[in-house]
RNA sequence: GGUCCGAUGGCCGAGUGGCUAGGCUCAGCUCUGCAAAAGCUGCUACAGCGGUUCGAAUCCGCUUCGGACCUCCA
């Protein structure tokens, strides 16, 4: 890992870019604030997911062993900060007539299969909030032991003016205690609360509630922040190397888990470097639930959004979103999405090309360009993951093999090798990419005897100059999706 | 209202005190029976106005516009 180039992660608390040292190298702890399941995930939520999953594929690359945690949040939260806010599980089970952690399964079902879609990977563990109750309520006690918590008529409030006396806080979202308090909104039933800056480590149930349970205080929920403080530090420790999570989470929930973490333990921050994912937008506005202008993966693949001219695969959305780096905002539209489409298919096609390359062991003229592409990728990567670099070079890599397919440069078979395990590496590897139509290549295996057949024939006829045969053929391969590609080697065909 | 961020060529998007990614689009050329693919070439941009500097798209100030957070949110 030492000789590798260095890596640099833009840390959200310092607001430094920072040279990645692990506390425990090789061993890398990573959290990411998982979704809410009460509802199908949107293409916003997934470009977080993804952009941790860069992190951590590119974090294995380098030779790390990385345990990912990423919470699944199944308690039903209050659909606002009022005592008469539904819980949003809750609600939903009323709504679709189904019991609350029906309402979990299914969403969290849901979930998984997007991720699969996008070709994300599973973290290393995937905790749910209803299954760590009991921790929680231990880390309330612990926080009220410490004199930063108090009861209020059932319900448990964390100090943050006490809190703020001992310890930073604010220090991540850059915020300050009297400026909070001067824009504090002023809500309905907060009067349990002895400061209005006050957040909930612990809410009392009311009747209709259905998701709760018993504790010390009352029959109730923990607070929304406490399931990542608890569940962070049970299985990474107290202090962990990397904590992710969407730009929106940074303030208040990512604020209230540090101070609950410090409350607790006594002890300062106990991430090293935060990491903040920025927003997608549509027509420069976030894309949120509550705009209407979030489509599901189903929406997008199948283009049944108004929003969308027509459908497009996963592949290419993933395209699409690394070729912007994960801290900008992200604009999506129709036009964008067709360019990364057509990018795409390009960088495929000339992997397919270099499987089939011609390596010649005479001349060699293009070492040294493959060695210095394979140090810019690793340098674009070590930049704070900048896909979008990476990208870049990789596309002068399509160069390269097409100019060999061209006979304008010669490759030597340790160079070809080189060069394909550099694909491999960070095409497959650490971007994930991979090749569409699986089952479509698979059936070729059987039909491509017979597309060689028709190639060959209409070959012969060509060399005949019996153009209306040959022109007849590839248009009749055309209309079944099969392109003929005339080189100077002869020709090929080539399935859309 | 408070805090913070952004404004880049026809479009999308990197980057950054001097050598100006990449993708898509468009035009021309090479190859080709034609076409497609591929290659080559061209299209030189950094919101506006001041300032610092030998030099600024990059640093500083102001202006305009947009966005995020301050409430559940990836």
């Amino acid at each position: 890992m030492s000789d590798h180039t260095p890596l640099y992660i833009q840390n959200s608390l310092t607001r430094e870019k920072e040279r990645f040292a692990p506390l425990n190298a090789p061993y890398v702890g990573m959290y990411v604030c998982g979704p809410t399941v009460y509802s199908n995930v949107h293409l916003g939520n997934v470009r977080t997911f993804l952009t941790f999953d860069i992190v951590y594929r590119h974090l294995i690359f380098l030779g790390y062993q990385v345990r990912y945690v990423r919470n699944i949040t199944d308690v039903g939260h209050l659909t606002g900060d009022s005592d008469d806010g539904e819980d949003k599980i809750g609600k939903k089970a009323r709504l679709e007539n189904l019991e609350p952690m029906e309402i979990v399964q299914k969403y969290t079902n849901d979930f998984h299969d997007v991720m699969r879609i996008f070709n994300i990977k599973s973290p290393s563990i995937e905790p749910s909030a209803t299954g760590h109750i009991v921790e929680q309520i231990e880390m309330i006690k612990q926080i009220i032991a410490r004199g930063y918590g108090y009861e209020s008529n059932g319900s448990v409030y964390f100090n943050v003016r006490k809190f703020s006396e001992d310890f930073p806080y604010g220090q991540l979202s850059g915020r300050k205690i009297d400026d909070l308090l001067n824009n504090t909104r002023v809500l309905d039933g907060q009067d349990e609360k002895n400061d209005p800056l006050d957040f909930a480590l612990w809410k009392k149930a009311d009747v209709s509630h259905l998701m709760k349970w018993p504790s010390p205080w009352s029959e109730g929920f923990p607070g929304w922040h406490l399931e990542c403080s608890v569940m962070s530090t049970k299985y990474l420790g107290n202090a962990f190397d990397i904590h992710g999570g969407g730009m929106d989470l940074k303030f208040p929930h990512h604020e209230c888990e540090i101070a609950q973490n410090a409350g607790a333990t006594g002890e300062g921050n106990s991430v090293k470097y935060w990491m903040h994912g920025n927003m997608l937008t549509v027509n420069g506005r976030k894309m949120a639930k509550s705009e209407g202008n979030g489509f599901t993966p189903e929406e997008l693949i199948s283009g049944s959004h108004p929003l969308l001219e027509r459908g497009y695969s996963a592949m290419t959305v993933r395209f699409f979103m690394l070729q912007g780096h994960y801290a900008s905002t992200l604009d999506f539209s129709n036009a964008a999405l067709q360019a990364a489409e057509k990018g795409l298919e390009r960088l495929m096609k000339s992997l397919e090309t270099l499987k089939k390359l011609p390596a010649t062991s005479d001349k060699d003229n293009a070492a040294a360009k493959i060695d210095e592409l394979s140090n810019r990728c690793a340098t674009a990567m070590g930049d704070d993951f900048n896909t979008p670099i990476l990208i870049s070079v990789l596309f002068d890599a399509v160069k390269l093999i097409n100019k060999v397919q061209d006979g304008q440069l010669a490759i030597s078979k340790t160079q070809k090798d080189a060069l394909q395990s550099m694909i491999d590496g960070y095409v497959f590897d650490v971007l994930g990419l991979e090749v569409e139509g699986v089952a479509k290549t698979e059936e070729s295996d059987e039909t491509g005897p017979l597309l060689d057949l028709l190639v060959n024939l209409r070959s012969e006829a060509k060399s005949n100059q019996d153009w209306s045969t040959a022109d007849a053929i590839r248009n009749a391969l055309s209309e079944l999706g099969v392109t003929i590609k005339d080189g100077k080697e002869g020709s090929t065909w080539d399935r859309e």
